[in-house]
RNA sequence: GGAUGGGUGGCCGAGUGGACUAAGGCGGCAGUCUUGAAAACUGCUGACGUGGCAACGCGUCCGGGGGUUCGAAUCCCUCCCCAUCCGCCA
């Protein structure tokens, strides 16, 4: 979230990028809440220190009647505090509803629309594919040669579930152990997070689990979620810590399981693995300084595109526009593959994003660093991207690869993982 | 699931109603000594909010919430979390 003071300074900013954004906020409300519940508050404090100091003359008072007549003045003025300070409350609640729909502030870059208006910044060193057959979509592709059981996923847990099968299961821990060799050459250190994770630490990444719309399945029960991302245990592994300067940046990459409700999501451009309720991916999250999350950012996309180019699939780099940004991002960078089955005659497909959320997520978390030799502390900039989504870089990979006779070619760098040239 | 013990500043840790204005230590910063460093010694050193050019002042904060009291880290209620042991278990 943004700072209050920063809004109540910069309310037409901030009310302008909202509307930029496509957020629909009351930014003035905010203002107006919050501005009387400063005045409120210096009330608050101006009664509590001469309750202070009627509490602290009671022992030195002469007579019982005297220390009586200062309790009688003690009790009215805490009982005028609390008056003052249900109404603070209240204000302070209603300005926290507004503030939380709040988006962060924008890169000025970033291209102004809808999803429609993403640029393309450039493309991957492999071409297309050109087919002197009819390819097949990743689906008939995995019936062909028995990877992926559709059927059997949607009968033990829904649509949208799916059993890996065969070389399936090899290509997902050759993905896994792809990526993490990369990004451990990279600096980065490995994790595997939990798969669930408390809501306070859902809400304070930007994730809004027990909303009407949400993505987030939750434990009946129990204040526990299931993780829609690794970005989410990730962050909330260093919340309420105050850092060094001398160990920014700080790179992790995570190993989890991601589970998406995806509520309202269905069609044709979801068929098969696209669009899912549970997979495996490799996330990487970045700490840094406030100067250093620009670079950081074209750091991650970097590693994203290598990652891409050494598994041979096409690929486009996009920059995400001002309307299609999540809540917590300032700038986001997808890497769209081509997936020569998806849709009539290939369309490529999200396969990674990556975000500078700046310091939006760390002011929730209370992540924060300390500079030798200086007074204070300052929020990090905490950035995400992905690495690997298993089941999209799987469509891409599969799709890519086909061959005239209907055999899959293994991408070079997982051959030693999955020990095999070719399936089928 | 059962039993017990815990949650205090960046970290460790003392503190059972009024000088807590939170002891002490570690770490950090500055200085003395030293050719330089280390050691030793001396001093400074929590966060957030608010007012002030500043010195500094005021308020809040001892896991969360509620209560008792003129006054709570301390007493009461409740919830959460952590540790250890037992049971069960991959």
């Amino acid at each position: 979230m943004l700072d209050k003071k920063f809004i109540l300074e910069n309310a037409a900013t901030v009310q302008a990028n909202c509307d930029r954004r496509g957020v629909t906020v009351n930014v003035a409300k905010f203002v107006e809440s919050e501005t009387v519940r400063r005045e409120k508050q210096l009330e608050v404090e101006q009664l509590n220190r001469q309750a202070n100091e009627v509490s602290k003359s009671i022992g030195k008072a002469q007579d019982a009647e005297e220390r009586e007549a200062r309790k009688a003045e003690g009790r009215r003025l805490r009982e005028a505090k609390d008056a003052v300070q249900a109404e603070v409350d209240r204000l302070a609640a209603e300005a926290a509803e507004v503030q939380r729909e709040i988006p962060n502030l924008t890169h000025p870059d970033a291209p102004v629309g809808g999803e429609k208006d993403a640029l393309e910044l450039r493309l991957g060193a492999t071409p297309k594919p050109e087919f002197d057959f009819a390819p097949l979509d990743h689906v008939e592709l995995a019936e062909k040669h028995d990877l992926i059981d559709f059927e059997a996923g949607a009968k033990v847990a829904g649509a949208g579930f799916y059993f890996l099968k065969n070389e399936a299961v090899l290509l997902e821990l050759a993905l896994q152990r792809y990526a993490l060799d990369i990004l451990l050459a990279a600096g980065f250190t490995p994790v595997i997070t939990p798969d669930l994770a408390r809501t306070e630490i859902l809400s304070g990444i930007g994730f809004q689990p027990r909303g009407p719309e949400t993505q987030i399945y939750s434990v009946e029960n129990t204040d526990l979620n299931l993780v829609a991302t690794a970005e989410i245990t990730l962050g909330g592994m260093l919340a309420d810590k105050i850092l060094d300067a001398d160990e920014l940046p700080l790179r992790v990459c995570g190993v989890s399981h991601c589970f998406r409700t995806e509520a309202g999501a269905a069609g044709r451009a979801s068929r098969g693995l696209y669009r899912v309720h549970q997979f495996t991916k490799v996330e990487m999250f970045a700490f840094t300084t406030p100067d250093g999350s620009e670079a950081m950012l074209d750091e991650l996309c970097g590693l994203e595109c290598q990652l891409f180019d050494g598994l041979g699939v096409p690929y486009r780099v996009v920059d995400t526009a001002t309307g299609d940004l999540g809540g917590p991002a300032y700038r986001k960078f997808d890497l769209e593959a081509w997936m020569p089955g998806r849709g009539e005659a290939g369309e490529y497909g999200e396969v990674t994003s990556t975000s500078n959320c700046t310091d939006y997520q760390a002011r929730r978390l209370g992540i924060r660093y300390k500079s030798k030799g200086e007074k204070g502390t300052t929020f990090v900039h905490t950035l995400n991207g992905t690495a690997i989504a298993i089941s999209r870089a799987m469509i891409a990979v599969l799709e890519n690869y086909q061959q005239a006779d209907g055999a899959i070619r293994v991408p070079e760098v997982l051959q030693p993982w999955v020990g095999k040239t070719q399936i089928g």
